[in-house]
DNA sequence: CTTTGAATGAACTAGATGGTCCATTGTAAG
DNA sequence: CTTACAATGGACCATCTAGTTCATTCAAAG
């Protein structure tokens, strides 16, 4: 019946080690869950990915690599590009906590081949055209000024509690989001623009 | 030699549980070490505290009211707000971990007497008078201003990975600092000012 | 000096959990 | 058809760990 499949096997582990591990992070996370999730024997596990941790780093580059697609899609000012970043959080927000496990559990985040930080760097060059376009600050530090707009967008999804108390609702509901591009709008507005007087902002909906 | 003393082996335990519980999260942390490092035994742990659990909660209120008296405090402007945040947050960086072990482990933060609820509503207070004195754009939202600014100021001590890739150095070294010092008041400038002409950024260092 | 109960220590337990052993089965090549 | 090996299942194990038991000690009250 099930006619053997290794790598759908793999792929099959790996994605329910994502959903595993985003919940609850390495020490949290329990291999016989894993394996009931993928709907294969624990043997598996280690049999392609020889320890947790292992599968974790495995799960880790996974998620990195799908989504190297979405950052590295330049925009054309800053409100998409925050609006953008925005969207692909919310839609996976495992990556989001992936990342907050990686900076928690792992002493060593290391990017051997640095196809990582080539992501990044990609970034940082998009803030770099807009700010000689004039679109963002000149004069600021391009790693510092994409460093702090990409904290914007992600930071009501890394402390949802702190976020709840700033705007009363838990981030990632629909009102909430809309609300949240509004915001944002009109802070890359103010960036941008001498007048900080946002245009009649729309709370534009999905 | 070891005169009883309830209410310091209570501190002990919950200052060693705070280190451990920063460093490990709920889950990965082990009772024996907490116990270790408090050089109390086991036992005490349970006679205080009734589980794990409960005492991870006792370390996090705890920090939360000590922090508050550090938040409370407003400053005349946007600026010392930011770098405020920042120096606040590194004369403590268990604290920050605390607030990410929060979000990812606990599904439920509640707050039931609402003490942290008026501490943010007091940093939102702060924004709501920079608006009206014109020193942040007066259309924001002010609640999501603040989490924006706080999350300027947090989210490069949340994301270390991240940052090392944008700015190429971890954060919480001197030089870094410095640095990011640097940009904050330059980005602080440019959401007040119309002309985002930051006069010569000293590099202000420590 | 005794009594009494809070405070403490050391050894122990029951259960969970990462990881392994060994036997078996599918499959591709000869 | 046989051989050989990758792929798989399920029981098993050693260890770790939260939490407990029970006896003991200190200190304050009488």
């Amino acid at each position: 019946m099930t006619q053997r499949d290794p790598e759908q096997m793999q792929r099959k582990i790996l994605t329910a080690a994502a959903k595993e591990f985003a919940r609850h992070g390495l020490a949290g996370a329990r291999v016989d869950r894993i394996a009931a999730r993928a709907k294969a024997s624990k043997r598996m596990i280690y049999y392609y990915f020889a320890a947790k941790e292992g599968l974790f780093l495995a799960v880790l580059k996974g998620k990195l690599a799908e989504r190297s697609h979405a950052e590295v899609a330049t925009h054309p000012d800053v409100i998409e590009h925050l609006i953008a970043a925005q969207r692909v959080t919310l839609r996976d927000p495992d990556y989001v906590r992936l990342l907050q496990w990686e900076a928690l559990e792992q002493p060593r985040h290391r990017d051997p081949d640095g196809a990582r930080q080539a992501v990044y760097e990609d970034l940082i060059d998009a803030v770099r055209q807009e700010q000689s376009r004039g679109q963002l600050p000149p004069d600021a530090d391009a790693g510092h000024l994409a460093l702090s707009l990409l904290g914007v967008a992600l930071f009501p999804y890394v402390l949802p509690q702190l976020t709840e108390m700033f705007t009363g609702q838990r981030p990632a509901t629909g009102e909430w989001i809309g609300h949240r591009d509004t915001h944002l709008r009109m802070l890359a507005a103010a960036l941008t623009q001498p007048s900080a007087t946002a245009e009649h902002a729309t709370t534009g909906p999905a």
